[in-house]
This record gives structure tokens, sequence and C-alpha cells, in this order.
DNA sequence: GACAACCGATTACACCCGTAATAGATTACG
DNA sequence: CGTAATCTATTACGGGTGTAATCGGTTGTC
């Protein structure tokens, strides 16, 4: 994959919007929905245009944006780029720091009990 | 708290030499165990003395460097932050991801089963 | 005592980021 | 048609970051 994509913080706010919706949206829709200052917003999608994580489709003056990228791409990378930097990639580590910090609700933790049991033996 | 010190990523790497540290080290030791340019390094260093986030005691003309800010503390700041940042703040999402995500012993699944199970009834 | 080696401090520089204003084009309205 | 409203594109700018070189002082060595 050519795809290293670099995503800032505030980039993500905008990505998230994107990922949400149901189609592609307009620049104010996602202004709309950050409340966020339009210049600002605009700025980063447009250089999210540039860096290739989001695509348009022009309709009269106005754009209709959608992400090029899947989250779960970006989730992935985002998420070995933190394992890196603050565990030292060590993810032991890093579940046992989330488990024990986290609020979860007992639904959750079932979940989570669940899932680890599958992984215990159907391995992968 | 006076502390949201904010710690990049080629600082983290030398938070982490610091913190691994059982006492106070030299810059010349960070740049050892970094294998990174010494100059580089020691920008670092200085950036995270300006910080505050590590302290120093000169001996003749060298610095011996520890941590000023608790490891604990710094991975808790950057993991709500990562949190906030790509799972828009849910913990539960979050988890799922890394648990699916992780190359995982079975030692360290047995490991967190055992603290879900703890939080379960335990709570908090 | 002179000079080289070495250390931390200062300076450099290009790029990214958050934040936004301005410019230029196009459309909508009267 | 002319003017106002509204888009996107371009430009701005201060601060952080990765990366490193230079400066100025101290120290160790001959």
């Amino acid at each position: 994959m050519p795809h290293p994509i670099s995503i800032s913080d505030a980039e993500w706010d905008v990505m998230r919007v994107l990922w949400d919706a149901p189609g592609p949206i307009t620049a104010n829709d996602v202004v709309d929905t950050l409340k966020q200052n339009a210049r600002t917003t605009k700025t980063y999608l447009n250089r999210l245009l540039k860096k290739g994580a989001v695509a348009f489709e022009a309709k009269g003056k106005v754009y209709w944006y959608s992400p090029r990228v899947s989250r779960d791409e970006c989730v992935r990378t985002e998420g070995r780029s933190f394992l890196a930097r603050v565990f030292g990639g060590d993810p032991a580590a890093m579940l046992v720091h989330f488990v024990r910090d986290a609020k979860l609700s007992p639904a959750d933790v079932e979940h989570l009990r669940k899932l680890l049991k599958e992984k215990e033996k159907g391995g992968r």
C-alpha cells in the first residue's frame, strides 16, 4: 500500500464527520456538525484533499466530499503509531493500561471477555 | 495539576529511556541507547528541560538527567488524547479495536481476562 | 600553558499544524 | 445587468517538531 497518509488532530475531527455520514456531504455540513469556524474547517478539507485522504465531486460551485481512505485503515495506522510512541510497541502493556484506566459498562466488559476467549482458542 | 506537558514523538523516545533507567543518566547514555545523532538527542533533552519534563544535576560539566514527570501521568494524558482523537472518546470501541488488532501471547490473554473479571465484580 | 576534545546553549531551517483572512470566481437576486 | 452573497483557492503567521550545525566555555592532555 502506497498509503501512510498522516492525519492531524484537527483533521481527524473532519474525517470522523465524513466517515459517519451516509454519503458525500458539503463543507458546510461539516462546519455545522463541528460548529467550528467555517474558514478553518475548509482549510482542513483542503489539506485532506492534498493528502489524498478525501475526494470531492463538484456540483455547481459546491463540492461534495467523501473519504478516500477507510476509517479502519487510519485507525490501525494511528493505533500502531501510538503503540510505538507510548508503549514502545508492547501491545499487552497497552491493553493492561487501558483496561485499568477505562470506564467500562458491564456489557462492555462482557463483550471484551468474549473477544478474548475467542482469541484464546481461535488464535490468529 | 498545572501539568499538561506535551511530549512529542521523538521526545517520547528520550523519556522512555529516562524512565527505564534506574537513576539519573547522562545525555550520552541516552544517545548510546537510542543510537541517534548526538546533537539531535541533546536538542530533545533541552526541549524537555524547557518543558519541565526532565530535571538535571550538574556534575562537573556533565549533566545527569532524570524524569520530572511520571510515566504513568504521561501515558494517561497521551492515552486520553489518542482516545479522543481516534475513537471520539469511546473507550470500549478502542479496546475492542486493540484486542482484535493486537498480537497477544496466551499468557497476555489470560492476564487480561483476569483483569476484566476483577473489574466486573470489584468495580472501578 | 597551548591546544584539542568535549559539553551544554544557542541558532538554523524547513515542514506541519491550528487558526484564519483575503482573493478570485461564480452564482443568485433584484 | 449589476451587485451582493457565497464558494473554493491562496496566502498568512506564530508555534511546534525533526534534524542538526555552530558557538562559547571547560577540561583533560602533552
